[in-house]
DNA sequence: GTCTATATCAGGATAGAC
DNA sequence: GTCTATCCTGATATAGAC
């Protein structure tokens, strides 16, 4: 069926990326990888940048899937108990440690995520969903940030969110490019998550 | 003379990945950039890989040149007088904001390596020489904080050289790939070196 | 060392049948 | 909606003259 096919494409389509980059991708490769044909491809996505596109679009979904469940089923709503901003420190810390595991779909979210943060540079198209999803990333953990440490003023915990967002997105390129074992990507993060939020606490 | 045309083709590499990414690096682009044929690029570098083999090596030197500028005439030695706590901040500042601003040679440096880094994800071979380049900034910085804050264990040092310019990477891609203005970039670097500092003071 | 001209081929995209 | 077959551009790389 239609859907099934499409969302097959836009599956491979994180596969591929994941294994050779966005720069890497072949149309072809990819019709194999999802097992349809090219002309199916561009039956669905009308070219190239069409499927770069929603595969971004796929991709961001998907993360937000599988954060949100970091959560946890205990506070769906945000309302905390007494030992709320212990739990919110967990929950950030858990949130953010998400992006450094070596599980197929991390890697593939982290890999495509890296990719199209890159070539945006080049390619002005894809700068406005990936400055959305960037956005809500952010505000996400300014969000989780304000449980931890309440009445701090928003702008301080929006820049802690972005010198923490800013800082994973560094740390994963290095990790998927070798630099930069798992473990110490972790404890790095880990760091820098007590050090902002005893910033905020001051 | 053989020389400088080499050397004409690796800052036209360096020119044009800045424009158009290591992805988008075109051998003929290149030689009119240059001002040479394309045979002559392959003469001299055999073929499109050892152009990027060698434009790594290039930017690296280049950066490297204009960082260790930054850190001024005075101190060539790294022997601070009394008042050398507060120019190693000043100094560990200013070199970090080196890599944020609107000059061509910095984009093109900011531009090419964060392309490298990036392809370094699916083209091992460029991996070694990005390691090292990478181990050599975080030493650097590991000093000034050294500087700053003696007596901190070695290991502390590192770990907040690996935060603060991993986080740098994180910044300049969203810098040039237009999610962040140049200013607030700045402003968040000079935030979260204020902060590793006091983290490393207490 | 450097150029002009060209071989070669990969890969994006489409036509047309089913 | 989906496939097979194919076109054709654009890009890497080389041959051979100077």
């Amino acid at each position: 069926m239609s859907t099934d096919r499409r969302r097959a494409i836009l599956e491979g389509a994180a596969r591929v990326i994941a294994r050779r980059g966005v720069r890497g991708l072949r149309m072809e490769e990819l019709a194999t990888e999802a097992g349809v044909s090219t002309a199916l491809i561009y039956y669905h996505f009308k070219d190239r940048a069409g499927v770069l596109r929603h595969t971004l679009e796929f991709i961001s979904d998907r993360a937000d899937r599988y954060t949100s469940d970091a959560s946890g089923p205990g506070h769906p709503d945000g309302h905390d108990g007494p030992d709320g901003p212990r739990d919110a420190l967990q929950e950030l810390e858990q949130s953010l440690l998400l992006e450094f595991q070596d599980l197929p779909e991390v890697r593939e979210n982290s890999t495509a995520w890296g990719e199209l943060r890159a070539s945006a540079i080049f390619e002005p198209e894809l700068r406005e969903d990936l400055a959305r999803a960037t956005l809500t990333w952010i505000y996400d953990v300014a969000d989780l940030l304000g449980h931890i440490r309440p009445s701090t003023p928003a702008p301080a915990l929006t820049a802690a969110a972005e010198r923490l967002t800013g800082l994973l997105e560094g740390l994963s390129t290095r990790w998927l490019s070798g630099a930069l074992p798992l473990d110490h990507a972790r404890e790095l993060v880990k760091e820098a998550v007590s050090t902002e939020v005893e910033r905020l606490g001051r």
